[in-house]
DNA sequence: GCCAACGTTGGC
DNA sequence: GCCAACGTTGGC
């Protein structure tokens, strides 16, 4: 099963929102290796939702709800988006300064790589985050 | 507001 | 196909 890590800034899509909206249509992005990884991406696979700009820290969790299909807000250009379905927040918001700073997460491209804005997480990396964050583990569906 | 890192574009 | 120039992103 699969881990990722996205991106948003709180301006354009918060994550209060999000909860809100219990689940979206991942779309607007508009750079190849992100794309990828977006058609990577499989039912029920597990997401971590962070905030780039002022807030700098991941927020809670998601879960895949649809895969891959052409973003209905691309202009032109072959362009993906993604269903994602809300699951948790972080009782803790995680900062990317201690993302930073743990060891856990000496690899993990968004220390690595910061302008990706969807990215892949290793198993151990998305647990860390839970971890981190203090999420209540999800009941199964 | 600045700057570094990265991706994209376009000239050769 | 290479590489310089440029634009964008995101952390500080």
């Amino acid at each position: 099963m699969g881990c990722w890590l996205v991106k948003e800034e709180p301006t354009k899509y918060s994550f209060a929102c999000f909860l809100a909206d219990g689940r979206t249509e991942w779309t607007g992005v508009r750079n190849y290796q992100a794309r990828n990884h977006l058609r990577a991406m499989r039912l029920g696979d597990e997401v971590v939702f962070y905030h780039s700009g002022k807030l700098k820290a991941a927020l809670g969790t998601a879960v895949v709800a649809g895969e891959a299909f052409a973003d209905p807000t691309a202009e032109d250009g072959d362009w993906s988006c993604v269903v994602l379905e809300a699951a948790a927040a972080f009782a803790e918001p995680v900062p990317l300064s201690s993302v930073r700073k743990d060891p856990a997460f000496a690899e993990c491209v968004l220390v690595k790589n910061s302008r990706l804005s969807v990215m892949p997480l290793t198993a151990a990396e998305y647990r860390r985050f839970c971890q981190l964050g203090r999420a209540r583990k999800r009941a199964k569906a």
